[in-house]
RNA sequence: GCGGAUAUGCCGGAGUGGUCAAACGGGACAGACUCAAAAUCUGUUGGCUUAGUGCCUACAAAGGUUCGAAUCCUUUUAUCCGCACCA
């Protein structure tokens, strides 16, 4: 394609200065040498905790979204600060996991040295983007220094009985050759492969009874300042529910059930025990035996996500429960459609009020038997689906006539006395499995002793470090290095083999918010005082993916430390922002199949980060998803360019009145957009208070102050201009500026409408007759003042020649007449 | 299936009871500057219309509340997200 190049380089040679890389170059230096993000716990000033979630270090470098929610948080950070805040704002790398074995495999590299390549290409795009990090407090997840203290946490958890390990059925995923926590499987996937259905396994792995905490989970989230929607999404992910306990005779031991409906318990037909359960084979006789096995044969070749979709199946047990209200025999059956871990892996089943359970005695013929009866009278012949409204209770004894509401109760206090059940709270949360057989990831420190057993590994002999050698694509890495896997019992001296699974790497991830008030502790985990002193974090800033992961996580790790002592609070993040996903311009995800792709750095290179960061948070509210636009960075571009000629060439004028006014306003309002996150808006007024600099008289300290607000987004710019203003600071630390109200003045806003409206009029009279010279404007006597302060203005605006007569004015020229339709605000006009 | 969110002009996106044909940005168009510009400045950008702010049609669709609705309520439709046999 021909291109006119004496063209673009005069365009380009304007702006050169915006995304020249001279001055980004300079300011980086300065802020590194003058370490002024650098902060320390002795400050008069407030502690103010900013943190982004920490990035996981990919070999490609920051992605369009890193940029843009690491530049809310240095927004937010530098807002902070300028409020004369004691900011801390840190910065490190999520380093352990599976995607640095996978990539490093890939290419034929070491995961660490991979790591440390990665990590070292982030830095220095990070500090182009002119993010204001405190970087003598960077942690790496992947340093022995770090995953010590996750290894010294597993032992205390050991200790506490929250760290356990227990034979489940687990959910694994083929492609990351482990399992996987069920917080990792999205809708029978694996949360690293959407594509990968995710298979169950039974086998001994390590849990964190994350379920004691479960109540503490749910009731903390009234106590902080989260997206409703977060706050609901935890919520259903603990699916807290009330219910009873109901227990039911089978083969003479006690077998307990969850319900919310013990109502329904008079219309109990069978029972169902999923077919995951640990205990199945207690239940199935011999004859039944073969029968059960050919079933779970058949479930163990469908993968979860199969199972969702598979129609109601099950087979007999052979094993019958009494019911302890009617003292019937029901069969036992399993089933594939009980979920083994919540409740007790059981259900009493009523077909005539549970849609399952009517389905599944459908299929076997099993008995329907109504125990409430609506309205429109139910008969079993008649059904098509199972009844789940209200109604009164039928074929119940002594609960007959009662409405199943009330009957819920009275049934519930019927058992407790018969000691037969109790009311019970149930969660859907489940234990956290933290094993992974991988290799790039935190040792857990545990040796399996021959005589022994399991044995933690004394605190003294922190951390159990990765070998280097070891031998990938051959199961488990860790387990390929005899050597290292072949240890002394720590307790009898005798021989032991280490555990060769790694931790989920989500556990890096659940106190290295801590680990920042005092990264470089070699003796603690932190200092207690020190950790107190910056945590909680104030203002938690990431995706929203992390909801039901990483931030509950976060919140079960913070009471265990809690509980420990070793913290003075309970919710790790008071206030949290969800920001929205750039989508590539097309709208689509971008991808690198698509080509679709927007790296930050060529951004950079061509309209610099001022423009980069100015943009991502301009162009629409940050917490929505956005599609990407280059002609929109372009016009953001053009905006950081006039500012920039603007103040290169700025004289001070006298204070005026008009412009401290509208100063002031912009202050007032950007201010709390900002607090809120509402950049989008905020921009908006820094552009009309531009606008308004543009056409008016501003002295130096408006205009000062005009930069300070701008330097949250376009911290090279303003840093330059301020030096450029011939001061010897740094506007990063200089005062956020704060609005005097007594100088807003409302009146000259309306003023400014005044004649916004008549050069509307003017403009508007012009279209309909065509061309005009000049116009006369005929003023209120009292008015004309406020009409000649405008004149050049609104001769600008209209491209005529402007007199302003007032109505009394004896010798006005007014040839039609006109003056006589002049009203207050709003003048007459005659054209010619 | 359940739960949540969203739906605004050519586009992105403000606006949550009157001051709204609707901020701001982008695009388009016209004019100024210029040899020329994608730079800068000024204006126009739902329709009709008058030397003047009026009328009509509009904020997914249909109803409703109200003196008055983009804004409140109900239903419907579409899109996005979360959970998904939780008994």
């Amino acid at each position: 394609m021909e291109m006119d190049f004496s063209k673009i380089d005069r365009g380009k040679q304007e702006v050169s200065h915006l995304n020249s890389e001279a001055i980004q170059k300079k300011w980086q230096k300065k802020w590194e040498e003058s370490k002024i993000f650098e902060v320390g716990e002795s400050s008069k000033k407030k502690k103010f905790y900013v943190l982004d979630m920490f990035p996981y270090p990919s070999g490609a470098g920051l992605h369009i979204g890193h940029a843009f929610v690491f530049s809310l948080g240095d927004i937010f950070a530098r807002f902070k600060r300028m409020q004369g805040f004691n900011v801390l704002y840190p910065i490190g790398y999520d380093s352990l996991g599976l995607p640095a074995e996978n990539a490093a495999i890939k290419v034929g590299t070491h995961p660490a040295e991979y790591t440390k390549k990665s990590i070292a290409n982030f830095m220095k795009q990070q500090k182009a983007m002119g993010w204001s990090y405190d970087w003598s407090r960077m942690v790496s997840t992947s340093d022995p220094k770090y995953y010590k203290w996750d290894q010294w946490i597993f032992l205390k958890m050991l200790e506490k009985g929250i760290a356990y390990r227990k034979k489940s059925a687990v959910n694994w995923c083929p492609k990351c050759q482990s399992v996987l926590a069920n917080e990792q499987v999205i809708g029978g996937k694996c949360w690293r492969h959407e594509d990968c259905d995710v298979e169950i396994k039974h086998l001994e792995q390590w849990f964190f009874k994350i379920t004691n905490y479960a109540e503490r989970l749910l009731n903390g989230l009234e106590n902080v300042d989260w997206p409703e929607r977060a706050k609901l999404m935890q919520k259903n992910w603990i699916g807290k529910s009330h219910g009873t306990e109901i227990l039911f005779e089978i083969n003479g031991n006690k077998w307990p059930i969850f319900t919310t409906r013990p109502d329904t318990i008079f219309g109990v037909t069978f029972m169902v025990v999923s077919a995951q359960h640990p205990r199945l084979m207690e239940l199935v006789t011999d004859k039944q035996k073969k029968d059960v096995e050919k079933f779970l044969k058949k479930l163990k070749s469908v993968s979860e996500k199969e199972l969702a979709d598979m129609e109601k199946e099950g087979v007999f047990t052979g094993s019958y429960a009494i019911n302890p209200m009617t003292k019937e025999k029901v069969p036992v059956w399993a089933g594939n459609f009980v979920v083994a871990d919540y409740g007790s892996g059981m259900v009493m089943a009523v077909p005539a009020h549970d849609q399952r359970d009517f389905e599944f005695a459908e299929k076997y013929e099993i008995p329907v038997k109504i125990v409430i009866q609506p309205d429109e009278h139910l008969a079993p012949e008649r059904m098509t689906e199972a009844y789940t409204g209200d109604g009164k209770l039928v074929n119940s004894e002594n609960f007959d006539g009662l409405h199943n509401e009330e009957a819920k109760e009275h049934i519930s206090i019927y058992l407790k006395e018969k000691k037969l059940g109790k009311k019970v709270v149930n969660y859907k949360l489940r234990d956290w499995l933290i094993s992974r057989q991988r290799y790039w990831g935190t040792p857990i420190p545990i040796i399996y002793c021959d005589k022994c057993g399991i044995v933690p590994v004394p605190e003294k002999d922190l951390p159990v470090e990765l070998p280097k050698e070891v031998e990938f694509g051959k199961g488990n890495p860790l387990a390929t290095n005899k050597k290292w896997m072949n240890a002394k019992c720590p307790k009898c001296g005798g021989n032991g083999r280490r555990e060769t699974d790694t931790m989920d790497t989500f556990v890096n991830s659940s106190w290295y918010y801590l680990r920042y008030s005092d990264p470089k502790n070699d003796r603690k985990i932190f200092d207690t005082k020190k950790a107190n002193y910056w945590a909680p974090i104030d203002q938690y800033i990431g995706g929203p993916e992390h909801i039901t992961m990483h931030l509950i996580y976060l919140r079960f790790y913070t009471k265990f430390l809690k509980d420990l002592g070793l913290l003075k609070f309970e919710e790790p993040a008071l206030r949290y922002f969800t920001q929205g996903i750039v989508h590539a311009s097309d709208g689509e995800k971008m991808s690198k199949s698509k080509g679709n792709v927007i790296e930050p750095l060529d951004m950079i290179n061509k309209y610099g980060a001022d423009s980069l960061r100015l943009f991502l948070v301009s162009i629409a509210s940050p917490d929505k998803d956005f599609n990407w636009d280059d002609k929109g960075i372009q016009g953001t571009f053009n905006f950081i360019s006039k500012i920039y000629n603007y103040f290169e060439n700025f004289e001070s004028a006298k204070v005026s009145p008009k412009i401290e006014s509208k100063l002031n306003k912009a202050i007032k309002e950007i201010t709390d957009y900002v607090q809120d996150f509402k950049h989008n808006l905020a921009v908006i007024k820094i552009r009309s208070l531009f606008e308004s600099f543009a056409d008016g008289d501003v002295d130096k300290k408006s205009a000062e102050a005009f930069l300070k607000l701008l330097h949250i987004y376009c911290p090279f710019a303003t840093e330059e201009l301020w030096e450029k203003f011939g001061n010897k600071t740094f506007i990063s630390l200089e005062k956020w500026p704060v609005a005097d109200e007594k100088k807003i003045n409302e009146k000259l806003e309306e003023q400014e409408k005044a004649i916004d409206s008549l050069v509307n009029d003017i403009n508007n009279v012009l279209r309909i007759v065509g061309e005009k010279n000049k116009v006369s404007i005929y003023v209120i006597p009292k008015e004309k003042e406020i009409y000649e302060d405008a004149i050049e203005m609104i001769g600008k605006r209209t491209n005529l020649e402007v007199s302003i007569y007032s109505v009394n004015d004896k010798d006005k020229y007014d040839p039609e007449g006109k003056s006589k339709k002049a009203k207050l605000g709003k003048p007459a006009i005659y054209l010619e």
